[in-house]
DNA sequence: GTGAAAGCGCTAACAA
DNA sequence: TTGTTAGCGCTTTCAC
């Protein structure tokens, strides 16, 4: 055991006897090499416990040594979003796997340019966005195609990994439909996400299926959003029994405003979220909401970003109905 | 504008009428340099918009290019906890400054060999170290000096970033005392977190100076843990009138276990928590607890970690009472 | 105080 | 299929 230095791509040649380009086309997996070569080399790398210095690579290829992540929205204060911090802690996670560190960044919603600014940087490995716009994934520039991912919707060039909004709406109010709910609202995402247009397509289908009538009252994610959305619902339309929003935050934020007014939940009206974030279990009625693998979807696209090779365009990760006390 | 490329040292170098070396010296701000052509680098280095290349750098001084996050706990969920996404987020913000990304790991406590080999991994830039334990501390080698700084408790070698448990705490009992309660409880933290001992002692000190009787019960920073104790407490000291946590995650568990017993917050029993998470503006009742700038801690660690110029050997950083209605 | 030169560890032309 | 060669952009001796 030599391990005293930690050792480089010289050393696996030697050790292999091979050249260190041949070497290094073994370890990237790029180019030819022969069987035998192959092997000899990746004996060496098993023996020495070779790892690439991810700077050196970087410096060469000018692949870039940091995973950006960024969140796109009206305010920094996206990045306070459970859901962002969920996901990050899930990228850095995976991130470090490749011995990639992760940045974190804001997009301003109406600012384009931050997002190919941000791409345009030096020292980027690869971009993973957060709740993009078509438009916003339109400025990217093709220097890093292929080490683009998107969570939420994506683009011709860009993967999305996402969860299956259409499924985990039509889950959650077909539950509400079954448990005896007919006049049922739903508070939406913002109006500039692209993805919440299936959720809401869902939710319609449903609640049409069913006889009901069609209640959409749009939303912002927050739970501030939720107490007034509350309020909006039960003073148009004062016989709902059920209410749907597409974010723990606002369906917490509706508890809220359902309490202001003394209505009872969910013995007046039922309440449904969407994400199961950790509070969920807290609240008081606990929310029924649908829980998805956030870790995994995360996941997914630092590698897509990160490994690359035969991607699918879209990936879809099933939501779970968690149903407790409030609806 | 010749802003097609992206500058080099070289092209400062041009630009100033110096050699590389001594563009260097005055980018990194070592080594000698005359006044005029720290100037005139100085001057060239604005106009090219010159960002040196974090990968080249990493290269040549070894210094790495990912700065890791490290959380000591009993098992990986402490990286779920809310106090550690807000602290991740932050440094993943803070490090983007410097063309720096972040990776996230979790530290099993009983194994301290893993802080080490994580610190030996190449391409580490930097450490930041939440919650460690003055043995793990030990471990650091000596090769990352200057580039670790913890969050929580400190060593010799590596600089604390910390909220002061101590002032926190007592602010909180205090309000405690001055409400009227007499008989409060406390719920720590884990006994392994040698930070949480200050905020222990500064409860003993403020009950013992209202001629109370210390009521302590440990706990784990989780919302489980801090239902259970609330039963315990309640069983224990019956007269109990007031029960502080050291998490606000805990304290939500507090209430709750307080609810199942038939016990009135604030009414019997006055409930108060550590933190200040998203949720607890939330819960109802909404809870009483103290807010620290965490974002601020985890910023200051990481340039500390980045930047390293005398860094004093602890920061404070104080805690604000946020009272709501729990207490 | 300054510049010339060497080289960090790796990949990518190019020739063999 | 392989090895040789030339850098990527930067810091750092070491003479001057």
């Amino acid at each position: 055991m030599t391990a005293n230095r930690i050792a480089t791509l010289d050393d696996v040649a030697r050790a292999a006897g091979v050249s260190r380009a041949t070497a290094s086309r073994v370890v990237t997996g790029q180019g030819p090499a022969s069987p035998k070569a192959r092997d000899r080399v990746a004996a060496a790398v098993a023996e020495l416990g070779y790892v690439p210095d991810a700077a050196a690579r970087a410096l060469v290829t000018r692949g870039g040594t940091r995973l950006a992540v960024a969140v796109i929205g009206r305010t920094a204060a996206v990045l306070d979003d459970p859901y962002v911090g969920r996901a990050l802690a899930a990228a850095a996670t995976t991130a470090a796997e490749h011995e990639v560190g992760v940045s974190l960044h804001w997009l301003p919603l109406h600012e384009p340019a931050s997002l190919a600014r941000l791409a345009g940087s030096r020292g980027l490995g690869g971009l993973v966005v957060i709740n993009p716009t078509r438009p916003a994934l339109e400025t990217v520039p093709r220097s890093l195609r292929g080490r683009v991912a998107a969570i939420g919707v994506g683009s011709r060039d860009v993967p999305s990994f996402d969860v299956d909004n259409r499924n985990g709406t039509d889950g959650v109010v077909r539950h509400l439909v079954r448990t005896g709910r007919s006049r049922i609202a739903m508070v939406t995402g913002p109006s500039w996400l692209p993805c919440g247009d299936r959720a809401v397509d869902a939710y319609r289908r449903v609640v049409r299926d069913s006889g009901g009538e069609v209640r959409v009252v749009p939303g912002d994610f927050t739970a501030a959003r939720g107490a007034e959305a509350a309020v909006e619902i039960m003073a148009r339309w004062p016989d709902t029994d059920a209410v749907f929003a597409l974010s723990d935050l606002t369906a917490l934020g509706v508890l809220d405003g359902l309490r202001g007014l003394g209505v009872d939940v969910p013995g007046d009206v039922a309440v449904a979220g969407f994400d199961d974030i950790p509070f969920a279990g807290l609240s008081r009625p606990a929310l029924t909401t649908t829980t998805h693998p956030v870790e995994d979807i995360a996941a997914g696209a630092v590698r897509a970003v990160l490994g690359s090779r035969d991607i699918s365009p879209v990936t879809f990760f099933s939501s779970t109905l968690v149903v407790r006390e409030s609806a």
